[in-house]
DNA sequence: ATGAAAGCGCTAACAC
DNA sequence: GTGTTAGCGCTTTCAT
């Protein structure tokens, strides 16, 4: 199963060749490193272009250097959530030269360890990884073999990690607290899934928001979702069959609250005329929904960015103590939250 | 900037001297060809998995075999539509043990063709190109070099090319159709990009339902859109502000549909009371809007799906000569769409 | 059935 | 400033 290499592929050594010199020369002018004689360089970037000469990757990277690859560890990309994220990730990776390798876990566990290994293995320079549940088993060998990574939306305890994530308690205590402020006192949350940090946060701030109020906690108003339009959807039906329903509900992000919105719908009731629904995330269909979805803002794009940035800067320097980062959220009041029926 | 090899990765070598082999019986065993004998392949199974061997990808493209690394191209990630390819492209491939690398050019003309050059430089073993506008310029290397390819949502007319898409001129005149079938006759057309054969097939196909009934086509009615939301609602806009508008609107995707209809509000008009709206795609959210949108779709998951495999035929065999895949589109009909107002 | 050895294209010492 | 050279980890003849 050779490659097809009837064409043969140009390399460092034919462009020595073409400018007459020798191979090392070339690398370092590819490279931009250590001097190389201005006339020199010339002749050999021309040599190049006429050439059409292009690295080869493997090459570089087997040959010590680093492979210009970054690994992006998700669970699947048909949430907006990802690509927006994603998007700011890709603005500084092409800003630095760098590649996206992707992987897709599709939520099954073991494949993630498997990934994550092989990336650290040399195809990738360093990790990305977004909404990991529990990913310590494999942190743990990350970390012991110094290989650079950061977490996207993931609060680590370890003081060696790097992590951008939004400040999930702080939002559901502000989605929460709009709801109380609006009139309501019987409030419903659709939770994500549990073993993810994010989640729990979320969950943890809307409890403090009733606390704070006065208002007590029933744990019959808590629906476990996962983060799904279908898992909103039951959690919006199970609320609204509750013997004393709730006015308001919340869940842990927008695709869930789109999910509780139809089941809303399909017990003959309006948002946000009989049930106020807050949404997570501010994804762009948020504000394309009818009713345009009130939410909690996470900077999406901006999260990826940092977390890119931050990466870029541990592969310059390992010990670079940069701060892990925790953005603010910010409540975006649409349509689907208003005071309780009378 | 040298990798940190403070922990010695294991290689091919360690685990020969651990099974007691030369390392090219490891290399034979981890490749599962010719005939090793099966005690001495047992023992190389049991140090690879004492040691924690894996394979650098990187020495093993450099050494001529594979990389069993798929690059995708694509614009952006944040239309569901992508995501939704991606989803088939990535069962596929897990199942198949390849990797993912993934190329956002952002519209970025200039960046293709240089991806799809490094790409081709071995990094990837072959290419699924998504979504691209005039690709002629760097397909015609791809095509020089015997660089396998499979392009998604393009009719190519070289009959050479591989590619995958659906039957938009059909769909396109299918949407039409149930337009008129319900009575319209001012019918407008939000385009998407008119570089993209997809984009021109269904407005062929737009153009070929209102021929066959007779209705003669205005082009005050055709405003040239680019797939997004706010062309969407910019060619909203522009259509109801004509002096005779039209009754319905055929938005050249869901996306561009969902622009459409926020115009349609902003006017102070209803869907599909005043005026009628379909999209095409389907994508997930066309089944949540409100009201839920009436669509063409279009299999995007077994898409990407077929074109994987598709490419990985051509990876095995470079003169398979399996058939570029047309796919039927389906109208569903939802809830934006009704007879014209009387 | 297995071992030896020649590269793949490149980077990074080390010379000069 | 530039050339020489030794690998990086692996696949693949070619021997045996």
């Amino acid at each position: 199963m050779k490659r097809n290499k009837s064409s043969h592929e140009v390399t460092i050594k034919d462009v020595a060749k073409e400018a007459g010199v020798s191979y090392s020369t070339v690398s370092r002018v590819v490279n931009n490193k250590s001097y190389v004689n201005p006339d020199t360089r010339e002749r050999v970037l021309q040599a190049m272009v006429r050439l059409g000469y292009q690295v080869n990757l493997h090459a570089r990277s087997l040959a010590g250097g680093q492979s210009n690859v970054i690994g992006l560890l998700v669970v699947d990309l048909t949430t907006q959530y990802l690509g927006e994220i994603i998007n700011g990730i890709d603005d500084v990776l092409a800003a630095n030269r760098y590649e996206l390798m992707l992987y897709t876990t599709h939520r099954r566990k073991a494949k993630e360890s498997a990934y994550v290994h092989m990336m650290a293995r040399g195809l990738a320079d360093g990790l990305l990884i977004s909404l990991p549940r529990e990913p310590e088993a494999y942190l743990t060998s990350l970390r012991q073999k110094g290989f650079p990574y950061v977490i996207i939306d993931f609060r680590s305890e370890d003081p060696s990690d790097h992590f951008v994530t939004a400040d999930n308690y702080q939002g559901g205590y502000d989605a929460t607290k709009h709801l109380i402020s609006l009139g309501h006192q019987r409030i419903g949350i659709v939770t994500g899934w549990m073993d993810m940090v994010s989640a729990r946060d979320r969950l943890d701030g809307y409890r403090a928001a009733l606390d704070d109020a006065g208002i007590p906690f029933e744990s019959e108003l808590l629906f476990e979702g996962d983060f799904s339009q279908p898992g909103g959807f039951r959690g919006g039906s199970y609320l609204l069959d509750l013997a004393e329903p709730p006015t308001a509900i919340f869940a842990s992000n927008d695709i869930s609250a789109m999910g509780v919105i139809e089941a809303v719908r399909a017990h003959g009731l309006q948002v946000p005329g009989d049930i106020s629904v807050v949404g997570f995330d501010d994804i762009p269909t948020a504000a394309l929904l009818n009713p345009k979805l009130t939410t909690m803002r996470q900077p999406l794009q901006e999260m990826g960015r940092s977390a890119t940035e931050l990466l870029l800067d541990l592969l310059k320097d390992p010990e670079d103590k940069s701060e892990s980062i925790i953005f603010p959220t910010e409540l975006i009041v649409r349509e689907t939250t208003a005071p309780p029926h009378p």
